[in-house]
DNA sequence: ATGGCTAATTGGATTAGA
């Protein structure tokens, strides 16, 4: 079963490439993120056109996320992270595919720093943290995708230097990240490939791909019940130099049924 | 340090992204 990552950077501005993608590499689940779009703007019929089902949760001009399947089914569980009922950013939405739960999340990027941005950040993170860890004592597998908007590791930045101040690097969000996997989650392409250079971000400023300064801060995370069942994965980046590409490319991981 | 580029909006510039 491969599951996918991709943060689109707007669904309709991004449908050719995200529909060639697809029928390229056939993922059976799909996380986006940044759609862009208010609720009623989401292309579902072009979506369905492709073999794909799909649930949303849309928001007019920023944000928005949605979960594709191909074949079976998705049972939504929820679109709302908990924690704030006065949060209204269209960042979170969770459905079970098979015998698998997936939270689909984009985290706040959290710029500039210090300031309320990076405040909404860290508030959310832990919300998020809180969340995680009450998916663990249930012993659902669960795999949580998407762009979290964090460098992990040194390994993870170009020029590592050049990110310190920065809300994706600052030591209050890698400590975050880092609590998670504490907790028990896989990154699970960096299991796959502990020292390698992987990216899955460029931006569009000054010839970042071809230069291949990038950054790596779309994952997938793994329960400990789906940890044996990882197989491969990896970055699909020459989407990234397609015409009208996101920032982002696609990040995806094959699971043994 | 800054600016570079892209998408969405009811616009003719501004905001946000990372």
């Amino acid at each position: 079963m491969r599951i996918a990552t991709y943060n689109v950077n707007g669904i309709n501005a991004r449908l050719p490439v995200l529909l060639q993608w697809l029928s390229e590499t056939t993922p059976d689940v799909v996380c986006l993120q940044e759609l862009k779009a208010p609720q009623d703007k989401f292309p579902e019929q072009a979506i369905l056109e492709a073999g794909y089902r799909a649930i949303w949760k849309g928001q007019k001009s920023w944000n928005g996320v949605a979960i594709l399947s191909r074949g079976d089914e998705l049972q939504e569980s929820r679109r709302v992270l908990p924690g704030d009922d006065q949060d209204d950013q269209s960042r979170y939405i969770e459905a079970t595919y098979r015998d698998i739960r997936i939270g689909c999340l984009y985290l706040p990027n959290g710029n500039p720093f210090p300031g309320p941005k990076f405040d909404y950040k860290l508030r959310w993170f832990d919300r998020f943290i809180t969340h995680a860890a009450n998916l663990l004592e249930t012993n659902t597998p669960t795999i949580l995708a998407g762009d979290f908007n964090v460098i992990p590791t040194d390994l993870d930045a170009y020029n590592p230097e050049r990110w310190i101040d920065d809300a994706l690097f600052r030591p209050e969000t890698r400590a975050a990240y880092a609590s998670l996997l504490e907790m028990g989650w896989l990154d699970s392409i960096r299991k796959l490939a502990p020292a390698q250079r992987i990216y899955t971000y460029w931006d569009y400023f000054r010839n970042a791909y071809n230069r291949n300064a990038g950054l790596r801060i779309d994952h997938i995370l793994l329960s400990p019940p789906l940890s044996g069942r990882l197989v491969s994965g990896g970055v699909d980046r020459q989407v990234r130099g397609w015409e009208k590409s996101s920032d982002h490319a696609p990040t995806w991981i094959e699971l043994s049924s």
